[in-house]
DNA sequence: AAGAATTTTTACGTTTTCTTTACGTTGGAC
DNA sequence: GTCCAACGTAAAGAAAACGTAAAAATTCTT
């Protein structure tokens, strides 16, 4: 897996949708505009696309084989924010006021001029939370964690992680200085449905700050927050 | 879900509208729907009632009488970034890419219907930067709380604080200057069916004071009002 | 299919936080 | 001054949360 290869500021983006020719339309028109692009056909694999990969957005076709896709929407919201663009062939009314309220960003209607997509995509990529860039490197002491690379090295060794290790970093990295909590960083690593299983966090957490060489009776970086979650600590 | 966009205080909204009969229209809809209306019927004016009531969204017409509805747009967005969304008659593609990229937010196709817009109201208001509302850091003296990020200083330094402390502070810091009744902390912190032991608020006052050195004496920051129950002293 | 790496599960000792209780202090009423 | 009610604080016991190690299960590699 690849994770984050290409130029640091392209923006990737995940089609979930059926129709091949649609699917092969949109990456053509996208990469030719400088996204990368993930593709899934169906709702559960797109579901997982957007778990593994955190594109910067999402376009989500409404009439998905497996599973309906109003309920991708929701299942996605409930653990991430990025932004949803949902096409559909269907113009109706309610379908587009259920589609948005349910947490999609937009709604277009098929066939939709490419112009007017590409620009719609622009404004939701232009307006999203300003700190979820994830580009850089991120120092803390002797700690150096590069998003873009997917690399983390400590003293200037690299420092080997396993996927979920990296992914618990990166989050405490992005949120650097706030608390994330318990729930925050279990519905991000496991899923939405392990928010309570704490367990799991305190293993994880142990493992990463042994590679890290942090201590936790007098933390370098890794604070931990009782009852509440953990923390990166920032420079100042 | 029909989740209502105007919660604690109506949002404001500003129209910006030749046509008497969509204003009205628009403003029976809005306000049916919980939000504050302001309309202009030209551009000029509508700039001076965004910079003068700083609106929550602005509803742009560009097809205006004085102005180019795209000049509005940009103008606007030299100084703020209030959700812009525009309606028009035009289908045109060329145009709707424009206001986007110029810096509009959404772009609806008169006539609409009022569900969807309504819908897309909700979405815009929905995704405004969160950091306009919550990040305030409070200062009290040399005491810090930095809300967002759940962080506590004293004199630049980081001040230790455990859940039921931090709940504490957050409370008082939220109603800053109003006092904060025994039962109302109490029902906070431990629930509505510990309203009357006070004991327990107490201990936690005290505990609370130590961490971020207050005398309750002669209290710089919690000051305790007897038989009623606690206020944090406010800035002027 | 075997071996390695990773993740999940489980268990247990330690530390921190919370609750409870007891007692001292303050300040107003009489 | 005495009494009383409300408050502040200290300390001990109870409960909750945490850290870690190691075994079991799963996944990935070769």
């Amino acid at each position: 897996m690849p994770e984050n290869g290409a130029a640091p500021s392209a923006a990737q983006i995940l089609i979930v949708e059926d129709e091949a020719h649609i699917r092969k339309f949109l990456r053509i028109a996208l990469e030719a505009n400088g996204y990368e692009v993930i593709e899934s056909r169906r709702g559960e694999e797109g579901l997982d696309l957007a778990l593994k990969h955190s594109p910067s957005l999402i376009i989500l076709d409404l009439g998905l084989p497996d599973i309906d896709g109003q309920a991708v929407i929701s299942r996605l919201r409930e653990w991430c924010e990025t932004p949803i663009l949902v096409m559909s062939v269907r113009s109706d009314e309610r379908e587009i006021v259920r589609a948005l309220d349910s947490g999609a960003n937009d709604y277009v209607t098929k066939p939709a001029g490419i112009a007017e997509l590409l620009a719609r995509i622009r404004v939701l990529l232009r307006d999203q939370d300003p700190d979820q860039s994830e580009t850089g490197i991120v120092e803390c002491g002797t700690l150096q964690i590069d998003l873009a690379r997917r690399l983390v090295t400590q003293d200037g060794a690299l420092v080997r992680l396993t996927r979920k290790e990296y992914e618990l970093l990166r989050l405490l990295t992005i949120g650097a200085g706030r608390v994330l909590t318990h729930e925050e960083l279990l519905a991000e690593i496991w899923g939405p449905e392990f928010a309570r299983e704490t367990h799991h966090l305190r293993v994880l957490v142990s493992s990463l700050r042994h590679k890290i060489g942090d201590d936790p009776g007098a933390p370098e970086y890794i604070l931990t927050e009782k009852g509440v979650g953990y923390r990166l600590l920032a420079e100042s």
